[in-house]
DNA sequence: ATCAAATGTGACAGTTTCTTGACAAAATAT
DNA sequence: ATATTTTGTCAAGAAACTGTCACATTTGAT
């Protein structure tokens, strides 16, 4: 999984430093700031995934920065886990009606935190799970909706994107031509089964031109396959 | 659209214009409040990075606004300037004790005013100043509201600057129309999905002037992509 | 080796999706 | 107030994609 990056915004450097250490080791991507100035400029430079927003601030307080970056269309999207203390607790109704979209009190533990965080990135932001699926040097990347072996850019058609994504995603696994058509064309559409051959055609010949010609198999009188291996 | 936004709290109409006038032309986005109500509006829906003062208000005096300013931890970050007559000079202490930022005598000229700012925002609010998104030969500078390549500006009218730097702050990614429109629109406008093309294009046209023409890349089916990469 | 069935391949036309220049309304500057 | 710039829409043209077909090749069984 590829680094997800987190913004730390807590004063109280103790608990930075041990965030930053768990979080690290979750394999977390971790900046922190301890005050909001600091948060608005990381901010801006690399967005965040998530933000880990402590309750009380020295300036303005958690609750009021969490607000303006729901307001911002900017920052809106970024899901954010208020850090309560434990008397807080009674305003926790608070944190979310503004927009937090959990929050955690302290003090807990790194495993509960990450147990979070990673639930609230599943809701908000599935893409970031399986943002790319790999396979030797094939790489296929959702998000940025891209194809690549070995670092360069394999150009292929929208439905041969698809196709190729179905595949990855079911590898070593015999499909019929129907229910390739069903997974990947949708499965109330009146298409030839010999399409099928066509696009499993032209996705063969954009591979190959890179190198890899056995990605996509034959299984004569049942379907195609998708198998690391060479079939034979 | 990055513009600094300032709000001018002064009752005299003559001056508001002025400022204005000299502000916008500074660079900055003026909004004017002809009293403390007014002022209170416009501060709750725009927070402002920093907020120039009249001394004498018809109500209460603009000491007793700024203390109340300072109070309050919705606007006690946001740096005040005020704006003193000649023989109000005596209390310029009492203004500063009470969390002002920095005074300037009428009459005073529009330059020495934006250096004066300038100069406050740059002690309170560092992050405002140097902003910068560069990839390569470009650069997109938020202060200045500026696009270079190569040290030269590349001329851009505000919606492409809008829609480059949310690019640039999300490069390799791709967003569909709609995103893009949420996101560099404002996620409540109703405006055809045609439109991004257009200023896509706008875009394109203006970065190959000056012979970037492979960082907007179109995605298929899907939508649009800032990439450093060439795709082929 | 021969044959029939299954699969591979190149071409093509219809369709979808993107690009681009023009234009009028709206916003800004002069 | 007038001129200039910016904005959103549109429609025509260009480009890319799709599904289908006809024909070629392969496969496995006889």
């Amino acid at each position: 999984m590829r680094e997800i990056p987190i913004l730390v915004v807590e004063d109280e450097v103790a608990i930075c430093e041990m965030l930053h250490l768990a979080l690290s080791k979750a394999g977390f991507s971790v900046e922190v700031a301890t005050d909001v100035r600091q948060a608005r400029r990381l901010l801006f430079n690399r967005p965040p995934s998530l933000i880990l927003l402590d309750w009380m601030l020295p300036e303005i307080s958690g609750i009021e920065f969490a607000k303006q970056l729901k307001k911002d269309a900017q920052t809106k999207l970024i899901p954010i886990i208020m850090l309560t203390a434990k008397g807080e607790e009674t305003d926790k109704i608070k944190g979310l009606e503004v927009g937090a979209d959990d929050y955690i009190t302290k003090p807990f533990s790194p495993r509960e935190l990450v147990a979070r965080m990673k639930a609230v990135l599943r809701r908000t932001s599935p893409f970031l799970e399986d943002e790319h699926l790999v396979v030797e040097n094939l790489r296929l990347d959702l998000a940025k909706h891209r194809v690549e072996i070995a670092e360069k850019e394999v150009s292929i058609g929208p439905t041969e994107f698809r196709l190729l994504q179905f595949f990855m995603q079911h590898p070593e696994r015999v499909y019929s031509r129907n229910q390739v058509l069903d997974q990947v064309w949708g499965n109330n559409v009146y298409i030839e089964e010999r399409t099928v051959d066509v696009h499993i055609r032209r996705l063969r010949k954009a591979l190959a031109e890179h190198g890899y010609d056995h990605f996509v198999q034959t299984v004569r009188g049942v379907g195609y396959r998708f198998s690391t291996r060479p079939s034979l």
